[in-house]
DNA sequence: TTAAAAAATGAATCATTATTCATATTAGAA
DNA sequence: TTCTAATATGAATAATGATTCATTTTTTAA
């Protein structure tokens, strides 16, 4: 199925991101993503099981792209304290050009348990061990302090980002720009697990 | 209303931080919450105006407990560097201890934009607010770096304690203990900061 | 060109639940 | 104790919207 019509697939995805990022997943409806898509209701149940699988299934496609453009952007530098720089800068960009990714990622998808307890979430720790891979380098290099917990450091880095997404992507205007925000986050990130 | 029968508005709120906790609040039933507190399903219409209305009653109320909590705590510290150390610890002792009020604030209240974009938070930025004053007061007694952004920074620490707590509530059983977190997060923030 | 298979349609179904409200119970005043 | 107002009850309502499926349209291949 997923393979017959993938352009057809795509187009529900692209529908369903922009009205899950408006009205959110429980208030939008089916008849809605089918509409913006411009297809019947009935099509979107023969390239998805059900209103769940809509949103698993965007979460892995775009989760894809995302993981690949930040592997591919961070195995640019060398330094393992450049590479942090570069992912603050990377994940902060993503959230700017792609707002409704962006409200999904951040809000739907953590959800309710349903999401977040049921369903393993491989991408999103294929994710976060981007980072986590990053600081054993450092400490491989002895760039990194011993003492550091890749395992808390990674997801505290990743929380201080993502913080600042949610705090942009629920106001109107974002108060900073994500050069001084990357900045400042990869700033005392690195000052703070330094050697 | 509110001040007629203050025990069962209170036994109402108990229940569905049970409820929501365990179902998410889209999936939890009016009916599971009068269950929950024994009492008849339409009592639930004498406290609360409508399902939504339960939710932000109960985040107010549990946010405000929260916060008179965390000020306490902070206030017995006089170094703010010791103090980003205590809101770190009591942050996470306070998921650890709770679990239901922490899933809910985690993952059901940051839900849909229905809740986050339309309803002023008051109670989350003033808690938010806590960790930029102490900054500041850093700031002003010279132990934190003059171009530490404070609303950049109260976010980042918060991100990363928030982050540690998702883990918690989202998995089993806890890898690391609080202490450790909450020593190795608050130690390379105020590394970060400091000067 | 034509017939079979595949894909798409959208009206109808059907379950689900928040909310209401006529009735019953309880508590407090007289 | 009795009456009245305040509370509480829970069955009935009524809207909602996900999903199905009989029918139509399109595509494919012979």
């Amino acid at each position: 199925m997923r393979h017959k019509n993938y352009e057809k697939y795509r187009k529900i995805i692209d529908a369903a991101t922009k009205v899950f990022a408006k009205k959110g997943f429980y208030n939008a409806k089916v008849s809605e993503i089918a509409q913006e898509a411009g297809i019947a209701d009935g099509t979107i149940y023969i390239y998805f099981k059900h209103k769940d699988d809509i949103l698993i299934s965007l979460f892995e496609e775009k989760m894809q792209e995302v993981l690949d453009n930040m592997k591919k952007q961070i195995s640019l530098e060398s330094d393992p304290l450049k590479k942090i720089e570069k992912f603050a800068l990377v994940h902060l960009k993503l959230i700017q050009d792609n707002k409704d990714i962006a409200e999904i990622i951040q809000v739907e998808l953590r959800q309710s348990s349903k999401f977040m307890k049921n369903y393993h979430n491989t991408k999103f720790f294929e994710y976060l061990d981007l980072i986590g891979r990053i600081i054993q380098e450092g400490q491989e290099k002895g760039l990194v302090r011993e003492d550091i917990l890749p395992g808390i450091a990674k997801r505290a880095f990743f929380g201080a980002l993502d913080e600042m997404s949610r705090f942009w992507v629920l106001s109107k205007k974002p108060k900073y720009d994500i050069e001084t925000a990357s900045r400042q986050i990869s700033g005392f990130f690195i000052n703070g697990i330094k050697k």
